[in-house]
DNA sequence: CGTTTGTTGACATACGCCTATCAGGAATTG
DNA sequence: CAATTCCTGATAGGCGTATGTCAACAAACG
């Protein structure tokens, strides 16, 4: 028995038993725990003692159930046909249909994230009829300035994906980006062992906060662990497969001892053609971000060396329960919704 | 919007939206829904029909409320100071005090698992005071046997990190030991790359059906992708530290070419001794289960080279969503209760 | 035709909490 | 001391479902 009761009757505690107790209403318990109305510091304090003596904690079914209240979240992603996007709004439209029975209803919406304007102007017209907004957002003035608008009006909102540090953001769901960049040098450095040569380094936007971390965690590691191995300067793909195949097959081109490549953002199939194409698929270590239909069979044929993914759905799942957590009032249990930096061979993969 | 409202009112149907359209009464709805008398077909298709028309879900947390009823899970874990099942233990008490609000209580039992005649009294005796028991078993006859009686008397019985198959669980909650085999193979030869040499391999021991596949996993993939790495007979440590350390000691002493070490099990300690007094350390390629306090920091200074891990803390969650699906007769979300082999190496740890 | 059986409706109570209202007492003010 | 403000108690009604009781009616039976 882990829990026992510490108050007389069977079963938890009520809140008429903690009235009882206190010597009180119910009444007056209700207005200390909803903060209704004034109450004396005197009775205040016999309350609280009752609550802790009976550890007290509210049904929280039974009061969702009586408030009667409709929760209302809103996820801003990226449009476009990068194949995790997408993932991540098919999470959300599952999670969504999933959780009606719960009284919360989810909106999608699309938006151009690498336009600061345009995702900015989004978040400042969802107006107030959210309880949540989560947003993968731009590392910008102007969005971190939408984001403050939001929170200030009482809006939770979170950042999926890419942070933004410094706004009023009220949580991060989303993975230690440079972490990210750590792990993928690592894996390569230690993929490569002994060989010496260049390692390319591909990323979707350096105005992407999280692209930048993990460029800057790759080449820490890569610098101080693995001196024999030369990270190339790094190249935009802007995240769309044939800007990245372009580069790709340059960067093979002008570095025919390129024996490594590390591909921070999105755009897996375009090195793969380009790799395919040179002939050099065996040769060069690749790793890529993201477990996707693309990526994944990818990987199992060899293609691929590593992937780093970030679970989409746990990220969707753990921005609602943050949502839920704020507009409840209720602690969030940090360790459930850790976001973890998955590592993805051929051999474990879900 | 993801959910426009099938009916014609705000909000969701209740069940009154459903005998209102159905034009039966609540309380033939209810029959229908609970299945508390019999209905003729007749008006069990106009019922079903207008649970269809409006989509009606009954509100759990009503249902609940209403119900009143109380959770009992019971948890079996193995004694002994194991430092991943003190932290699977941990895990359970952690969950055990968060849960109390909503109407679960969860029993901690620890009993010797490598003795199935033990084990399998334990789980006799268990009664059917539980709704649901998690079991971290042993694959022999009489365990097989115990949880088939306890499944026949009514209670939910979920396989905890190691399985049963062909027994009458109803579910499994852990990794897939042969992928997590597998994957510590193709780090091994990944990490080694053309080096040649020995392997050694330690177990815990060979009636743990988990250590079999692990062993299993990790061999097939050796012999079949990495033939120039030899493979030594595995060696039993019984998941204790200061024999396994016997055993590695052995392992170094008799092979002084031995360049590669998975152990299976736990007793990562003892290894670590080992590798520290043969000087061997920064030589043989190291890869463990299991992120404790204990791998941690090994992990970090480089002794180990990487861990295979499974969260501890999911699995209990997750046994525990699919004790309250069950005993709700509600389904469970499969790729939520997926549980993954978690490769760590320094850069991504939680 | 009376009686049994099967099916349904109407209602009441309960679950634990929220929200609101009203009245009465205590404490404060003028 | 009267008038006001502050604090508290009592109570009612509701959230959506579960559960049980009782009466009403029909069909089927002997």
């Amino acid at each position: 028995m882990l829990q026992p009761d510490s108050h007389g009757g069977m079963g938890r505690a009520t809140i008429e038993d903690v009235a009882r107790q206190a010597g009180v209403s119910v009444a007056t318990v209700d207005r200390v725990l909803n903060g209704r109305a004034a109450v004396r510091p005197q009775t205040l304090q016999l309350v609280e003692g009752a609550i802790r003596r009976l550890n007290y904690q509210p049904d929280r079914l039974a009061a969702r159930l009586a408030r009667g209240k409709e929760y209302r979240f809103c996820f801003v992603l990226p449009e476009g046909n990068n194949s995790f996007m997408i993932g991540l709004g098919d999470e959300v439209r599952d999670a969504a249909s999933r959780m009606t029975q719960d009284k919360v209803n989810i909106d999608l919406r699309l938006t151009d994230v690498f336009d600061a304007e345009v995702l900015a102007r989004t978040l400042d017209q969802i107006g107030d009829i959210y309880d949540g907004v989560a947003v993968v957002a731009l590392d910008h003035p102007r969005v971190k300035e939408a984001i403050n608008g939001l929170s200030e009006r009482g809006v939770t909102v979170v950042t999926l994906v890419s942070d933004v540090p410094g706004s009023k953001r009220a949580h991060y769901v989303g993975i230690d980006n440079s972490g990210a960049g750590r792990t993928a040098a690592t894996l390569m450095g230690r993929y490569l062992g002994d060989r010496r040569g260049k390692v390319g380094l591909i990323a979707g936007s350096l105005s992407l906060r999280d692209h930048i971390e993990r460029q800057f965690g790759f080449e820490q590691v890569m610098m101080h662990e693995h001196p024999q191995l030369t990270v190339l300067p790094v190249r935009e793909g802007r995240d769309d497969w044939q800007m990245v195949r372009a580069v790709a097959v340059q960067l093979l081109a002008e570095h025919p001892n390129m024996i490594g490549l590390y591909n921070v953002g999105a755009g897996t199939r375009g090195i793969l053609e380009a790799l395919e194409k040179s002939g050099r698929k065996k040769d060069v270590v690749y790793i890529a971000h993201e477990l996707t239909e693309q990526s994944r069979p990818a990987l199992v044929d060899g293609a691929i060396d590593a992937i780093i993914n970030q679970d989409a759905g746990h990220e969707v799942r753990s921005a609602i329960r943050v949502f839920m957590a704020k507009t409840d009032k209720t602690p969030i249990f940090e360790a459930m919704e850790h976001i973890g930096i998955d590592i993805f061979v051929r051999d474990n993969l879900p």
